[in-house]
DNA sequence: GTCTATAGCCCGATAGAC
DNA sequence: GTCTATCGGGCTATAGAC
């Protein structure tokens, strides 16, 4: 891998361990094995690096904010589900941080508002889905609230977690707990059958697929 | 008002603001019109201000746990409700900057899980008089993830609005917003009755109540 | 491209006059 | 109790050898 790649990725690994703040460029570079000066020749400031991020975090939303649901509906929900908590976890710091950087802030916090709406308007149109093929009793006009709800709580599953003094990593099993309670916000709607295949997809989705 | 106090006020309003740790010493003594050096010999540490503010925080939270349903547990509940969004409010840094105390994280970090856990023991207890009262329709073993999820929408609600790129201050009405939405989790199994006066009941929470 | 060395800045914290 | 003046330290960032 690149030096410059290395130092992206060996950035996010470090900012979500332990706040953009508090990691500084002395201890990245210790950690990358490296020279601090040499990190100034790859980016010439902090802000630099952040940004990179950004972009990369900006690519990976995009397209998941482009998974629409398909012939099967049910599958898609919960395939949609697995990509955003994986974006959830290898963005963290970006989402956690987003008070602390700041006049950092318009990285993210520019463009934040505007892909929460927009999936909101996902989770509405998979949602949606489900109602339109019968798996899901919902008033229409009250799915933009169910959305934002699920959205909420997914969101914020990983930190919620992090305060109960409970870990957050891969195989902790937070993720997964995350997305079966979420099911309580409009299980009681969903036909047996639905309910029962929402659950097992759930439990069935891989670690591997929710790693950082 | 004493020094001591203004400076604790102060350093409140300012961390609400802009962070615990964007809030420099010199800008919290030019914020209260203060040298400096005064500030050290009220508290001696920055981080000593943050206990004591850790200390009002927690004496706030027992003080909203001890909240019980009464006679009227529709009436009691919405009173909870209005405490919990103005102790969020009032404290909202201490919430909302956790990851980034750094090494100080204890003041806080310690007793969240208890806190948090307690909380979701009090909104289950709350829901429960609901139920008992006729008022709700909801299986017992599942009201703990009802109040979990509960607690999650109205923790992190000034939050959300604030990722939204919405003011969350007084007037701003984010926080009506949120108690309004947080509804759609057990609206649907609420009597016609009390959903009519929960509703009206949180329309009509004073905007002062919810001052920071 | 990577290193060493160091400049410059701002922060929390201290000392001591008043 | 409040002020002015200043210190030491850690941080980002730069310069220049290899």
């Amino acid at each position: 891998m690149k030096t410059r790649d290395r130092i992206v990725e060996g950035a996010r690994l470090l900012f979500n361990e332990q706040g953009y703040g508090a990691v500084t460029t002395a201890a990245l570079a210790a950690h990358l094995g490296m020279a601090e000066g040499n990190l100034w020749y790859h980016f010439k400031t902090k802000r630099a690096l952040l940004e990179v991020l950004g972009e990369r975090f900006a690519a990976a939303i995009d397209q998941r904010l482009d998974m629409r649901p398909d012939a099967d509906p049910l599958a898609s929900y919960v395939e949609l589900l697995r990509a955003m908590m994986a974006e959830f976890r290898r963005f963290r710091f970006l989402y956690r941080d987003q008070a602390g950087y700041g006049e950092h802030a318009d990285v993210v916090g520019k463009r934040a508002p505007e892909w929460l709406q927009r999936t909101f308007g996902q989770l509405e149109a998979h949602l949606a889905a489900l109602v339109d093929a019968g798996l899901l009793d919902w008033p229409r006009q009250r799915l933009r609230d169910l959305a934002i709800n699920a959205t909420i709580i997914l969101r914020y599953g990983l930190e919620h977690y992090r305060e109960l003094g409970e870990p957050t990593g891969e195989g902790s099993g937070t993720v997964r707990r995350t997305l079966r309670r979420h099911l309580t916000l409009f299980e009681h709607a969903l036909t047996g059958d639905a309910a029962l295949r929402l659950h097992s997809a759930i439990d069935a989705i891989e670690d591997a697929a929710l790693a950082a």
